[in-house]
Parts: C-alpha cells; sequence; structure tokens
RNA sequence: GUGGCGGUAGCUCAGUUGGCAGAGCACUGGGUUGUGGCCCCAGAGGUCGCGGGUUCAAGUCCCGUCCGUCACCCCA
C-alpha cells in the first residue's frame, strides 16, 4: 500500500518552501506597515462558529467541511476560512479592547472540494480584520493594502473588481426584486440557475451558461437599488480609492459566497490563472460579530490564496545562491578536519556544509556547485602536508592557499559584504 | 457530487498487429578540465497504480477499483 498525502493535500518541497517563507515575510512587512499585528488562532473550531458564520445554505457548510465529533460530545470542524474565527476570538476576548482593532492571520484552511487548478483541500490563507470602523476610509484601507500586497508580490495583470451588497435594510427587498424577475425568466434559464434562484439569486449572476448569461444582462442590479446610506458609503469608497490613484472596476454582478457580507465586496483577479481565477477576496461584515453575541461592531478585511498568488510566478527559478563555503575533503585525517572547520565557521555565522556519504572529491566538488555555495574549501593531500587550505571563488574560478586562520578571516569579511547586498 | 483526459525508472515521457521493459534529464564511479559547470566512458535504479478476467503469452485487450489532472458545482 502506498502511502500519500491526502487527496488535495500536497507538501510544499524545498526550494518552493523557500519561497513560501520569503513571500509571507513580505506579506508580514507590509502588514506590519500598515499597523496590523497578528492573531493566532486554532485550525479547529466549534462547528456551530461556521454555521452562523458563514450561512447554512452556503456550499461551504453544505458540503465542504471536515467535520468530526470529538469524543461524541462536541462537533469540531477544520476551518474553511479565517473571518468566522478571528470574529470568535473578538467576541470571546477582545470586544472592550480599544478600537479599531487591527489583525492579520496565516495558515492553512480546509475545505472539502474536488481538487483542481488553484483549488486544494487544505489551502494557505492570509487575511486581514479592520474591526470597529463602519466608515469607508476602512474599506479603503483594507483595498489598498490588498493592492500593495499584489504589487509587491503578484505579477502580470491583476484586476480589482468592487461592488456593494448592500445591507440588512436594502438586501432583502432586491433579493425579491431578483428573485421576480428570474422567475419571468425560468425558460431562459439553465438547470444549476433555477435552483440558484431559490437558494441564492445573486449567484444567478456568476453564471457562464450563455442564455443565462443574457438573462442576466437585463437583471437589475443590487448596485442601482441600495438604499440611501449604502449608496453613498459605496461612492465615498470608490472616491478615496479614486484618490489613491487605486484602478478598479465597479462590477454591478460581483456577489460572494460568504453570507456574511455588506456592502462593500472585491476580488483580485488573474487572467493568467485557470478557472480559480480570484487571488484575494473579502468585503465588509458589519453584522458578523453581533450574530455572535457580542457587540454590535463593524468590521471590514479580506483574504488571500498563497498558492494561488505564488501560482502567478512561473518557472523562474534562479539557481540558489548560499554566502559561505561547501568544504570539500578526501581522506578520513582531512575529513575529520573539515568536520572541525565546519563547526567553527558555523560558530561565527559562516554558512557552510560538508560531505556526510564520503563521495568521491569530484562528487563533493560538484555537490558545491548545485548547492550554489559561493566558496569552496579543499582539503586534499596536498592541503594536508603543507598545513594550508585552498579556498576557490566558485563565480570567479579563482582560488588561493591561506592558512586556516587568514580562511576564516576571508569568510567573516565575505560574510559581511554579503549582507550588506542583501539590504 | 458529475464529466473529459491520464497513471511505465527520482523527473519528463516513448513502447508497433499482444512476443525478453526503453530514451533523455537527474544520480553514483571513472576519464578530461589543476578541483565544479562543457564533453566522453561505465554503473545503479522498475510491484508497468492496484485487483480480477481473456490468452501459450498482457505495459498493450476487457471489467472493476484507487490515485492524479482539468472542467462543472463552488470558491482563496
Amino acid at each position: 500500500m502506498h502511502l500519500q498525502a491526502p487527496k488535495g493535500m500536497s507538501d510544499v518541497l524545498p526550494p518552493e518552501s523557500g519561497r513560501w517563507k520569503e513571500t509571507i515575510r513580505k506579506a508580514e512587512e507590509l502588514f506590519d506597515l500598515y499597523g496590523y499585528e497578528e492573531i493566532i488562532l486554532p485550525v479547529l473550531e466549534q462547528t456551530e462558529v461556521f454555521l452562523k458564520g458563514i450561512g447554512p445554505t452556503s456550499d461551504i457548510v453544505q458540503k465542504e467541511m471536515f467535520t468530526f465529533e470529538d469524543r461524541g460530545d462536541t462537533s469540531l470542524t477544520l476551518r474553511p476560512e479565517g473571518t468566522a474565527g478571528v470574529a470568535r476570538a473578538f467576541v470571546q476576548s477582545m470586544a472592550k479592547y480599544p478600537m479599531p482593532l487591527k489583525l492579520y492571520y496565516q495558515g492553512p484552511m480546509f475545505r472539502r472540494e474536488r481538487p483542481q487548478k488553484g483549488r486544494f483541500r487544505q489551502f494557505f490563507q492570509l487575511g486581514v480584520e479592520l474591526i470597529g470602523s463602519a466608515k469607508p476610509v476602512a474599506d479603503a484601507e483594507v483595498i489598498a493594502l490588498a493592492q500593495d500586497l499584489m504589487a509587491a508580490l503578484g505579477e502580470g495583470r491583476i484586476d480589482l473588481l468592487v461592488n456593494s451588497v448592500g445591507d440588512s435594510r436594502c438586501r432583502p427587498a432586491y433579493s425579491e426584486m431578483l428573485r421576480a424577475y428570474l422567475d419571468r425568466m425560468e425558460d431562459r434559464l439553465c438547470q444549476d440557475c433555477r435552483r440558484r434562484k431559490q437558494t441564492n439569486p445573486l449567484r444567478v449572476f456568476d453564471c457562464k451558461e450563455p442564455g443565462c448569461f443574457q438573462v442576466v444582462q437585463e437583471a437589475p442590479r443590487i448596485t442601482d437599488h441600495l438604499c440611501e446610506k449604502c449608496q453613498a458609503h459605496l461612492e465615498e469608497t470608490l472616491e478615496l480609492l479614486g484618490q489613491a490613484q487605486i484602478t478598479l472596476e465597479l462590477d454591478k454582478s460581483l456577489v460572494r459566497g460568504l453570507d456574511y457580507y455588506t456592502r462593500t465586496v472585491f476580488e483580485f483577479r488573474s487572467p493568467a490563472l485557470g478557472a480559480q481565477n480570484t487571488i484575494a477576496a473579502g468585503g465588509r461584515y458589519d453584522g458578523l460579530i453581533e450574530s455572535y453575541g457580542g457587540p454590535p461592531t463593524p468590521a471590514t478585511g479580506f483574504s488571500l490564496g498563497l498558492e494561488r498568488l505564488l501560482m502567478l510566478h512561473s518557472g523562474e527559478r534562479g539557481k540558489a545562491e548560499r554566502a559561505g563555503a561547501y568544504l570539500v575533503a578526501e581522506e578520513a585525517e582531512a575529513r575529520n578536519r573539515a568536520f572541525i572547520l565546519a563547526r567553527e565557521l558555523r560558530g561565527r555565522d559562516i554558512p557552510c556544509d560538508l560531505d556526510c556519504l564520503d563521495r568521491s572529491m569530484k562528487a563533493q566538488a560538484k555537490a558545491a556547485d548545485r548547492l550554489g555555495y559561493r566558496y569552496t574549501v579543499f582539503l586534499g593531500p596536498e592541503e594536508l602536508a603543507s598545513g594550508r587550505l585552498t579556498l576557490r571563488n566558485m563565480a570567479a574560478g579563482t582560488q588561493e592557499s591561506l592558512s586556516e586562520k587568514e580562511l576564516i578571516a576571508r569568510l567573516e569579511a565575505a560574510r559581511s559584504t554579503a549582507s550588506k547586498e542583501n539590504e
């Protein structure tokens, strides 16, 4: 029997893992720049958290959650997204914190879907939540932050789509209007949309069937039926984003799958991806925290799919480059010296490595090249006899004979040059 | 949950009307380069996804099953 990772869950191997780490590090730098602090949450929540937050009729809750009974009395679920957990933690422990609260989170999310390009059962999200402000400037800030993330970490064209889905005042009336319209057009809708019409009429806007597309062209848009306050909120948000020189498209058919969204919703999409082309998405959720039993608290945020973001970087894989040295040694005595020298170098923060497979000098030199070390140190028979070591600069192909002391000094000097270059 | 395509060496794949399981890359040893990259020689590496069936004979044909992939559904 072959052991393998569960369906839709993959190992992130080096050197890919290095790119992950680097991307996460840059994102965190940006979060910090905007004044967000990390909240570290459990990967499991009581199932109730997601039922109430995401909505019992949503697909995520209906068929995509990894849910199990914990010793028979509590139903637990692997988190399918991050916002519900943040809201739960807020109500549990942070309701008295000074507002606004600016939080970011990162980690794996889980949805039991059929995997395809850009969609996995375990996927890694980075997200931010700005809690406590109902003002358009809050929406504009998280969108601006997301935009900066795209600019710093994305590649190629990335489109920003924005819309408003209204609030508890204007959305119910609109939903009725839309459903009535769709009822009249029923015979032109596909099977899926006839079902959607009942469960979540807004989603008909997402359908790719040509017939439905035509029907939707003529359909009333939520954006044209917002109440006064939602309308003003949208206009102010767009105004701020315009002033910030952020280019976007007001997409009146943009809707989102999670029930908790109110007013502003947005998505960043790349045409370079497959069918799953949303890299980051989010919006406002003014009712969520109150629905968890907390004080009425407006909030807005977004999350980003790391795998999808990284998929944009096609094939560019530079050879790994390492400061420091690879130590090549032939005979047993030389190998022992290399081992001691490696400890000495590492103690001085100089990266180094050496053979542990008893391989030939040639194979070791090859390894030095493959691993990308800037220097190779040779402890061959000649070096052993003379007591001096050979330091070879791999890029230049030059080398010199040095005492161990001189060699260490040389590598230390090179290390500080290297760290300056990286800044 | 539904559908299309696929599964042969670590990776990418070839394998004829059923007839001894192959190539390139990577890997290991060696030659050459003063000691890596280029080149040359040699070597190691395979339950042909798994189970059943047809056949003298199955990687190849049939059935089932698992896994992967892309799309639908839905979503980061």
